[in-house]
RNA sequence: GGCGCGUUCGUCUAGCGGUUAGGACGCCGGCCUCUCACGCCGGUAGCACGGGUUCGAUUCCCGUACGCGCUACCA
């Protein structure tokens, strides 16, 4: 924290952060930490129709669970809080009054039901949609008048005309003329503050520096420089991100799958793989290189590399670099992830160090834990049933008859079982029956774990031991003799 | 409708006037003498279109098309 620099998170309440959201607490997260400032965290719950308190707990998670650690917020607090809007409205009435006595704002007795047929009767004119400015000079008798009806009044700012323009360190140079601009609502009815203006006044009041966001914000910012113009503050630079798109192009949703951050969680992916895989997803770096660790994305960061394009998700991507990191990431570490998936899949995890086996083997197989699963069985059988028609006709080769009693003999003849072991005894059977390759080898895979499939054989026998491959040899032997 | 933003292989991107337009994912082929996977090697595919500016445009400017966003008493 030893700039000036200070960015914020405003996630409002909704659920669990999404992958867009990450992606905006990642951007923020790391230019704070590039630039040595703070990064903030608000929650943005102004709107009680939508906002629930059990979700903030969730957003914590998901931060902290990607390891994007915030220096104020309202759970540690700051010099700047509360940081929840929902208990900052004293401060936003404040500032709307402030605009209401200098007349950069004014009482609008529109209703929503009057401002809706003037809208729609404006499109079918042809005309813009835009609030036409009905209250703008109302005399005190109007107001009185609509006072005495029971009207309760929004405060709307006064749009003043011209041209607003700022520098986005990611788009460049942006202009809008106000005048496609409508006066707008600051202050809804029952005294709640809109989006715009809680964030105006909170981004001020809070010494933000850097309002970092998606771009689907860049047509509000001319709304807000017009508000911080009016309250006479100084402006926060601003830099507005790409969209992250689905394959068809759309923002993505729901619709597209998996977009919730903790079904990533859940599935296996890992934290690491999650920050590399959005950070690239509109920004690069400038090596080229793909797999980057945290501290080269904090090194590296720059708004110039941040491209002015939308980005579309994709999954193969993700799943290609969650298996880069499962590769790199110490087996203890992806055991103690998988334990409660193979527990819930009812394996029998009481064997540590055997789960450990187990996970150094699949490591280099799967794209993300979960897959773990299911490559996990063949560890866990007590019997094995072969019901792929391809391992059936496998095993029922006269030549895998062969195979699988020399085998079993050899199994039989010696003491235990190693890696080193199983690879002679193999030798001899191939000795003894004269064959190789492929028929003397899936008969054995086919026999051991019901699967044409699966990790090197030298693996599974050793996973398995001497006792289970002698019993399911037997058993393989003794059903098709 | 108005306003804003955007447009390089299918996807993520490099490029910042002169390149055989590079990399990554995916896909295809090959190699790793059991399979799948991993890994390695090779291949596939792209500057939306039309005008300018310039000796020279992927790159700069304008227009068109298309996409997205905003235009709420949501954020």
């Amino acid at each position: 924290m030893g700039s000036d620099v200070r960015v914020r998170f405003a996630p409002s309440p909704t659920g669990h952060l999404h992958i867009g959201n990450v992606r905006t607490a990642l951007l923020n997260w790391l230019f704070a930490k590039h630039s040595n400032g703070t990064f903030v965290l608000r929650i943005e719950d102004t709107d009680p129709e939508r906002s629930k308190d059990e979700y903030i707990g969730l957003i914590y998670d998901d931060l902290r669970w990607m390891k994007l650690d915030w220096d104020e917020g309202p759970d540690v607090g700051g010099l700047y809080g509360p940081y929840r809007q929902s208990e900052r409205f004293d401060i936003y009435r404040r500032y709307a009054k402030k605009l209401l006595d200098t007349g950069k704002a004014y009482h609008c007795y529109c209703t929503p039901d009057e401002l809706d047929t003037m809208r729609k009767e404006a499109l079918a004119r042809n005309e813009s949609a835009n609030y036409p400015g009905t209250c703008r000079n109302l005399t005190d008798e109007q107001k009185a008048a609509f006072e005495k009806e029971g009207r309760k009044p929004v405060v709307r700012f006064r749009v003043p005309e011209g041209d607003v323009k700022f520098n986005d360190l990611v788009k460049g140079e942006i202009q809008f003329d106000t005048s496609n601009i409508g006066d707008f609502v600051i202050m809804r009815q029952e005294g709640i503050p809109m989006y715009n203006f809680a964030a105006v006044v909170d981004d001020h009041l809070m010494k933000i520096s850097h309002v970092i966001r998606g771009d689907d914000h860049v047509s509000n910012t001319p709304r807000q420089i017009l508000m911080f113009n009016a309250l006479e503050v100084p402006l926060p630079q601003f830099a507005h991100i790409p969209m992250i798109l689905g394959p068809d192009r759309q923002r993505l949703s729901k619709r597209h799958g998996a977009t919730s951050l903790d079904e990533y969680r859940d599935n296996g992916y890992l934290a690491e793989t999650l920050v590399n895989f959005l950070s690239l997803l509109s920004w690069s770096s400038q090596s080229g290189d793909e797999i980057l660790s945290v501290e080269r994305l904090i090194e590296e960061f720059d708004f110039g590399r941040v491209s002015k394009s939308a980005a579309v998700f994709n999954p193969d991507k993700l799943n290609w670099m969650n298996g880069q990191y499962i590769r790199n990431t110490e087996t203890a570490t992806l055991t103690k992830l998988v334990l409660p998936m193979f527990q819930q899949a009812g394996y029998d995890i009481s064997n540590k160090e055997r789960i450990h086996q187990i996970v150094t083997v699949l490591q280099e197989k799967v794209e993300f834990l979960e897959q773990m699963v299911g490559h996990a069985k063949i560890f866990f059988q007590d019997h094995i049933s072969i019901t792929d028609p391809e391992a059936r006709a496998i095993i029922h080769k006269d030549s895998a008859q062969k195979v699988l009693w020399s085998f079993l003999r050899e199994l039989r003849s010696i003491g235990q079982l190693d890696i080193d072991i199983f690879r002679d005894i193999m030798k001899h059977v191939q000795k003894e029956t004269g064959i190789m390759g492929k028929d003397l080898w899936m008969p054995v895979r086919v026999a051991l774990t019901g699967e044409i499939h699966g990790p090197e054989l030298p693996s599974v026998i050793s996973l398995l031991g001497k006792e289970q491959c002698e019993k399911f040899v037997q058993e393989i032997v003794g059903d098709y003799r």
